[in-house]
DNA sequence: AGCACGCCGACT
DNA sequence: GTCGGCGTGCTC
């Protein structure tokens, strides 16, 4: 009989020593009983016979292999999640066969295997990989340059310019690794894994890619885990989660639009695939790259440090593109509608960008100035005319559009900050003739929807598209002549950190939808126009300034580390807080320090309070070296903002 | 995660 | 007295 230490997998648990007939390996995954309940569990190590009876592990269900073992114990570690919380990761796409008991079963079921680091390899034949290269995009000298210094690095940063051909090197580098008998791992933000990409890397790679992302069917799943065992599937494109596929022989990690927030996780463990990507470079010996024409402020500086970035600039074809800046607030001014009404008049399409969703961001009584906020979370509810209603965008709370104050019973109410489906609704009223699209999270809700739109606006039969955020992820427009930029300004002026990053990053991508083949214009309303109007031409003079203006207590600077005190008592969260707070200021030897604490930005969500405490340090060991002293919390590692 | 146990405040 | 909300601890 061998005994094991079994990490048991959606159970809050420590170790637990189980029994088997057969030595197995640390990193197999078993089926446990805990609780009369059945779970997946994962061998730790082998371990001396306890003096209490143990239960048999009931079946094998799969392998983790050393890769997959080694970032399981690096996200416990670093990111401070138990080991069965990080293990998890792996099996989210494959839930808990909540079956019925069937106990002492030793036989693996025929279908059983969901991990396996195979040691034998489906090549592709010689035929194929010459396939392959001669479908290869043929890459200009500047790329050229690029792919030889991507391939003389373990870790590269691709800072391309919109319309560079950073896609033509990626299929390069994904090309070289198969012909290694390698697979490809292509990362990108969720909203880019459209079948469009698919049908990009088909044209060159054939069947032996595949699309992974969280809205997926399970039959979809089972079959590309199927193709990835057998090893049919060398390539995959997928979102963050992606990371934790079983790739045998990995060869290369592409992250594409490095710079995204999508690649953290905002529930735990809190991970950053691109981070996690870049260690595995490092620890695994798996190339990678990372690329964006907006890189982040972090990887900029550290790629310039050490020595593997890469500028690409604009294609030798670019196209003129003008910028037009208006010093006016968030609206649709006359300015812009005359030069969307020029557009119109030359039969051209036109991209608006609205960092705000629905008609309206708020309702209030000019009589009284009663605020409808909503009863569940601190915020404003916004104004859905379609609906009729007002809707909270952070719970799901929704009520009946009100004509009257229900505090003051005027009826003067006043709708604030303009949204998505508003400004569409002005320019249709402008122009009744125009055929004008939403691309926003209220439209846009499948994959379906997502692609229709695409292809709808790609073949003209879209003259406007109205959108949010979601407009700047990556996709190619092909040629917009137009694009506006209403209410910017609350993206510059979001209080963060990172708010100057993002808000010029999401004008750089935006701006990058037009002046691909013929001239652009971008038209941008903003109250920091003259301070803009530096950073427009190139994102690198805006990543220089950046960097000489940013506070040296926050990244790139300094790790920084969010502690989450969240309680349906408002009194409770902030006592926790407060007790934390003692147990820090207490450690004044220590090397990460306090840099705030308080309620948050937004101080109740869904019925909970919420509060925090921020802190940083010169170095990731530092922080971890606090926190353990503090015992169990709730912590975001490497937080991505400080709201 | 999910469930039992036990402590303390409110109420027939 | 008792009911029940909620914080704590346990699972091989």
């Amino acid at each position: 009989m061998f005994f094991y230490h079994i990490a048991p997998l959606g159970v809050r648990s420590p170790l637990l020593t189980y029994t088997a007939r057969t030595p197995l390996l640390p990193g197999t995954l078993v089926g446990i009983e805990v609780r009369k309940k059945i779970y997946d569990g994962v061998v730790i190590t082998q371990t001396q016979a306890p003096d209490f009876t143990c239960k048999d592990i009931l079946d094998v269900r799969g392998y983790f292999g050393s890769v997959q073992r080694f970032l399981a114990r690096f996200i416990a570690y670093y990111y401070r999640a138990s080991l069965p919380e990080s293990y998890k990761l792996f099996l989210a796409f494959t839930p808990a066969p909540a079956s019925i008991p069937k106990p002492y079963k030793h036989t693996p079921a025929p279908n059983a295997l969901r991990f396996c680091e195979l040691p034998l390899c489906a090549r592709l034949s010689v035929a194929q990989k010459q396939q392959i290269v001669s479908a290869l995009p043929s890459l200009n000298p500047q790329q050229e340059k690029a792919y030889a210094f991507i391939e003389s690095k373990p870790l590269s940063l691709l800072f391309g310019d919109t319309g560079s051909g950073k896609t033509e090197i990626y299929f390069h580098c994904i090309a070289q690794a198969l012909c290694r008998d390698k697979a490809a791992l292509f990362l990108m933000p969720e909203i880019a894994l459209t079948p469009q990409t698919l049908a990009r890397l088909q044209n060159v790679f054939g069947d032996c890619v595949a699309l992974w992302h969280s809205k997926i069917t399970p039959s979809k799943k089972k079959q590309i885990l199927q193709g990835l065992h057998n090893q049919q599937i060398k390539i995959i494109a997928g979102a963050r989660s992606a990371l934790f596929l079983p790739l045998a022989r990995l060869g290369v990690i592409i992250v594409d639009e490095e710079h995204d927030d999508a690649y953290k996780s905002m529930s735990n463990p809190r991970y950053n695939a691109r981070d996690l990507a870049i260690l595995l470079s490092r620890q695994a010996g798996i190339k990678v790259v990372l690329g964006s024409a907006t890189p982040s402020l972090t990887s900029y500086k550290r790629a310039k440090d050490g020595d593997y970035l890469f500028r690409l600039k604009g294609g030798f074809y670019r196209a003129q593109k003008e910028f037009i800046l208006e010093s006016t607030f968030a609206q649709l001014s006359y300015n812009l509608q005359q030069h969307i009404k020029a557009v119109l008049k030359q039969q051209k399409q036109a991209i608006i960008f609205v960092p705000t969703r629905a008609n309206f961001k708020a309702l209030l009584c000019l009589e009284c100035g009663y605020g409808f906020v909503c009863p569940f979370c601190s915020v404003n509810m916004s104004v859905h005319l379609s609906r009729d209603m007002l809707c909270c965008h952070y719970c799901d709370y929704k009520e009946v559009l009100p004509n009257l104050c229900p505090e003051c019973k005027g009826n003067n109410l006043s709708n604030k900050r303009i949204g998505t489906a508003q400004v569409a609704a002005d320019l249709q009223e402008l122009y009744p003739q125009a055929r004008i699209s939403i691309f926003d999270r209220d439209h846009i809700t499948t994959a379906k929807k997502l692609t229709d739109v695409l292809s709808a606006f790609k073949s003209r039969e879209i003259d406007i598209l109205v959108g949010t955020q979601m407009l700047s992820k990556g996709h190619d427009y092909h040629n917009v002549a137009f694009v506006g930029v209403v209410g910017i300004d609350y993206i510059l002026q979001g209080g963060d950190f990172r708010s100057l990053e993002r808000g010029v990053s999401l004008l750089h991508q935006i701006a990058g939808r037009t002046g691909r083949k013929d001239n652009g214009r971008v038209f941008i309303q903003s109250l920091q126009s003259e301070w803009l109007k530096g950073f427009l031409d190139d994102y690198e003079v805006f990543l220089q300034w950046e960097l000489m203006h940013r506070s040296t207590a926050y990244p790139p600077f300094k790790r920084l580390a969010m502690i989450h005190c969240d309680h349906r008592s408002q009194a409770k969260a902030q006592e926790n807080m407060l007790a934390i707070l003692q147990a820090l200021q207490q450690r004044s030897e220590s090397a990460a320090t306090i840099l705030g604490y308080g309620a948050n930005a937004i101080e109740r969500i869904a019925g909970k309070w919420r509060f925090h405490i921020l802190l940083h340090a010169q170095k990731h060991s530092d922080i971890l070296r606090v926190l353990e002293s503090l015992g169990d919390l709730e912590v975001d590692i490497d937080c991505i903002d400080t709201l």
